[in-house]
DNA sequence: AGGAAGATCTACT
DNA sequence: GTAGATCTTCCTA
C-alpha cells in the first residue's frame, strides 16, 4: 500500500477529484484502522467559483490557497465536510469527498455529512497535511479495479455553472438525485 | 453583538 | 417533496 503524496494533489481539483475515485481512505481510532473506498467527489476550481466559499474572504480561502495535501474542514447546518485541497501553492482548489464505501466497517456514507460523522472527522483536522498524517490518509488499493467513472452536475447548490464537477463510481453508496 | 447564508440531514405528508 | 433543526463562518455596526 502506497500513500498518496503531495504531487498526487498538486494537479487540477477536476484531474484529483477524478483520480481519487477508488482509492482507500483510512481513519486510525484508537487501535482500529477504518478503512473505506472513495466512490463520489466534487471538485471546487478556485476563488471565481461562485459555489466555493473560496469566493469570501476569510481563513477557508486561504486554506484553500495553502499548500496541496491540506484537508479543509468546512461546517455547514450540523455537519462537517471534508476537502483535500489540490493545485499549487496560490490556487484556490479544492476536492470536496461526498461518499465513501465502507471496507471493514458498517456505516452509512453516502452524503459528505454522514461519512465525516462515520470517519469521526471533525474541525480538529482543519489544516492538517493527509499526506503525512497518523491518523488519515488516502492509500492506492492493491488492485486497480475497472469502473466507470461518472460525471454530473454538482449537488446542493444553487449557483450552479453548467460544469460537471462532481464524479462518482457506480455505488449504492453514492448519494443520488 | 447580531444577523444572514450555506457544498446538509431527517422526518413527515 | 418540503419544512425545520441547528452550527460555523463571514459581514456590518
Amino acid at each position: 500500500m502506497k500513500k498518496l503524496n503531495k504531487e498526487f494533489f498538486e494537479r487540477k481539483a477536476e484531474i484529483v477529484a477524478k483520480d481519487l475515485l477508488g482509492k482507500i481512505i483510512c481513519r486510525k481510532i484508537k487501535k482500529k484502522i477504518l478503512k473505506a473506498k472513495i466512490v463520489e467527489t466534487e471538485a471546487y476550481y478556485d476563488e471565481k467559483d461562485p459555489a466555493s466559499r473560496a469566493c469570501k474572504n476569510g481563513d477557508l480561502r486561504e486554506t484553500m490557497k495553502s499548500e496541496a495535501g491540506t484537508i479543509l474542514v468546512y461546517g455547514v447546518h450540523n455537519n462537517w465536510l471534508i476537502n483535500f485541497v489540490t493545485g499549487k501553492k496560490g490556487k484556490a482548489e479544492a476536492v470536496l469527498l461526498r461518499a465513501l464505501e465502507p471496507l471493514n466497517f458498517k456505516a452509512k456514507t453516502n452524503g459528505p455529512g454522514l461519512l465525516t460523522k462515520a470517519l469521526l472527522i471533525d474541525k480538529k483536522f482543519h489544516k492538517k497535511d493527509i499526506t503525512n498524517n497518523k491518523e488519515l490518509w488516502i492509500e492506492n488499493p492493491f488492485i486497480k479495479e475497472k469502473f466507470e467513472i461518472k460525471e454530473s452536475k454538482r449537488i446542493g447548490i444553487k449557483k450552479d455553472l453548467n460544469r460537471k464537477l462532481r464524479f462518482y463510481i457506480q455505488s449504492k453508496f453514492v448519494s443520488k438525485k
